[in-house]
DNA sequence: GTAATTGTTAAAGTATACTTTAAGTCAAGA
DNA sequence: TCTTGACTTAAAGTATACTTTAACAATTAC
């Protein structure tokens, strides 16, 4: 069963432009994808879980030179797996720092507000003190 | 006490550039900056307040461009509190949306490299032992 | 058959947050 | 006085990941 998808269908699904799927394939992210007669890209199931890969590495920000670094290595074949593998760990170091920095930005603004709101409750009070329809 | 200090101090107390200090006294996220007679800036203690309290927004992701606005608002004065808290709201909502997708996608590519570590080394050796298109 | 839609390319454009450059000024030490 | 290092400006340049454009070809709907 070899279901065949265009560029827009295939953009449609991912919730990609057109133009990215190409600019992919002209990276070299997406191996050189099949045409049919009229010159218009034929995607497959290949396309498709290459493309989920893709989108997974590209979510934990991965740079699209360091993919393209992945890919290449993926076509030198078994040998490189520690090599790939390495990539990833590294990027999950990376994000784990990041949730990290994040937690600590995240305590930081927090305090901030707070201090937002000691403020505001000072100057209620205060206009209700000065306010004599409060009381 | 008031200390004063050269743009070459500020940038390695707060191990920016010169030219970023410069960048965002031009965009107005530092109020300007006196000069002395020959026309160079004299930093004192608010604009290290006010550096730190940018770095903060900044590391906290918020645009140049935003913290221009909240800039704005704190000029305008004590009225402007709540939409200025409003925005530190805001972001810290995206934060913490953003914890969640980074903790996602961490557990993403720990699945990928624990297939590595398990399956996926076999699975590919048998791919390509049934795929000519390996060598 | 023809109009509308979908696809093709190469190349230029976009956004953000700086960074670098060029050409000069100022201040301090030898 | 001369040199050196730190500073000044406006303007152009950089990086990344796309996105848009222009000009055209193919496909589909009617």
């Amino acid at each position: 069963m070899e279901t065949n998808y265009t560029i827009g269908e295939i953009a449609e699904l991912f919730g990609l432009a057109q133009s990215t799927l190409r600019y992919y394939e002209s990276e070299g992210l997406l191996d050189p994808v099949q045409r049919n007669e009229g010159g218009r890209r034929i995607f497959t199931q290949k396309e498709i879980r290459r493309i989920r890969f893709i989108l997974t590495l590209r979510n934990a920000g991965i740079p699209v030179e360091e993919i393209k670094q992945y890919v290449k290595l993926f076509h030198e074949g078994v040998h490189t797996i520690p090599e790939r593998k390495q990539i990833l760990v590294s990027r999950l170091d990376i994000l784990k720092d990041e949730v990290n920095k994040l937690n600590a930005v995240i305590q930081d603004l927090e305090e901030i507000i707070r201090s937002y709101e000691d403020t505001l409750m000072k100057r209620e009070l205060d206009s209700r003190r000065n306010d004599p329809n409060y009381g």
